[in-house]
DNA sequence: GCCGGGCTAGTCCGCCCGCACCAGGGGCCG
DNA sequence: CGGCCCCTGGTGCGGGCGGACTAGCCCGGC
């Protein structure tokens, strides 16, 4: 390969794990990070101005989560191949995200340079790459996407109003995905359902 | 200084980032990552087989999290000083943290630069924490008795009336332990201090 | 083509709850 | 003793939210 390197950007809040994939990434050539970006809103300036080949996206940032970057991004014919990086390995989560555009997931509990590879996997256009899921049968989540999204931001304490401008619908329509969370997980409060997404993985903190 | 490094055991659950630190931390000179864990009971064997000279330890980690890895430690002798490492910055989770023998605590989002100074400065045997505790210094007076034990139990997802017959007091009671909860945590609605109590560990699970 | 399910949006009702305010009793400490 | 904090209980008000509907649009499958 005379090759061009892969370019990355690498979106997360954390400097030290920024510093640490930086190194992991570039170690072994071919690939070269272009910049680095703390939280969601800088990462997309970042991916606008930079163009790199792909985004290396962190889920749990501050001001703008991950998926909604991915969800931005979505609509952009230039936009670089997304990998999703997370620190749990949350099954129900992943296919928001893969319907909102990421094109892999990867857990940050991985390798270095497991990370590096899953890079270049998804930059060679190896869509859908996943690290192991640690698959409980599939009856995890009965909620649809969009049920999860709305159960995800409220269980970070986000009012119905809220919700509903984020995800760019209106009240209303958070309470009837709401209402439809309720019932299938059997619960008739929103605290009940924050302390559920809690239980069960959807929230995690870090 | 014809130094003695200092020496460092790091533990995390996330490799990329205990590179980065452990980059971070020897690009400086006169200090030494002698050993790294991947979770708290690892953390454990390795530094009493190591003894470091400091633990820099991952508050959220599977299996044994930060806390209980400090608390074994207390009464240990020969322990490493402690510095406690958190994604989140909050309060009530360092005055635990402080109690459990941490010499200092400091946010996974500082510069690695700041993450090196701290690991110094508590080998050196100064100081509490590195980063800005939020809100007003005398917010640090955690919550009361009671008001934990309402918190607590509505983090389960029990709405006020139950609250008070599981703790034999009147609603009206419970409303007003849930008023002082909400402004020494600075939030506005029990979605929001559900998820404060799940982040930081008052409801257990997992 | 028809049907089912997901996403969207609206309405009406009733109540839980957040909020402000007040007040008495008990324990601790200067 | 006087002051302070915690725990307890109460009232009234307004708003957010849960519950139960209806309904249009779009898509994929039978």
């Amino acid at each position: 390969m005379p090759d061009a390197p892969v370019t990355v950007v690498v979106a997360d809040d954390h400097p030290v794990f920024r510093a640490g994939i930086r190194d992991a990434l570039e170690k072994g050539g071919h690939v070269e990070v272009v910049g680095e970006a703390a939280d969601g809103a800088e990462a997309l300036k970042l991916v606008r101005r930079l163009r790199p080949d792909v985004l290396l996206l962190d889920m749990n940032m501050p001001e703008m989560p991950g998926p909604e970057v991915a969800q931005a991004l979505r609509e952009d014919p230039e936009a670089p191949r997304i990998l999703a990086l997370s620190a749990y390995n949350d099954s129900a989560y992943i296919h928001g995200l893969l319907d909102a555009g990421a094109a892999g997931y990867i857990t940050k509990d991985q390798h270095p340079t497991a990370v590096r590879e899953a890079v270049l996997a998804v930059h060679r256009g190896e869509g859908r790459w996943f690290v192991p899921i640690p698959r409980k049968p599939e009856m995890l989540s009965p909620l649809t996407g969009r049920e999860h999204e709305v159960l995800v931001l409220m269980a970070r304490g986000l009012d119905n109003a809220t919700i509903g401008e984020r995800l760019r619908i209106a009240e209303n329509t958070v309470r009837n995905h709401l209402a439809a969370v309720y019932a299938k997980l059997d619960v008739s409060s929103a605290r009940e359902a924050v302390a559920w997404a809690w239980e069960n993985g959807l929230a995690k903190a870090q």
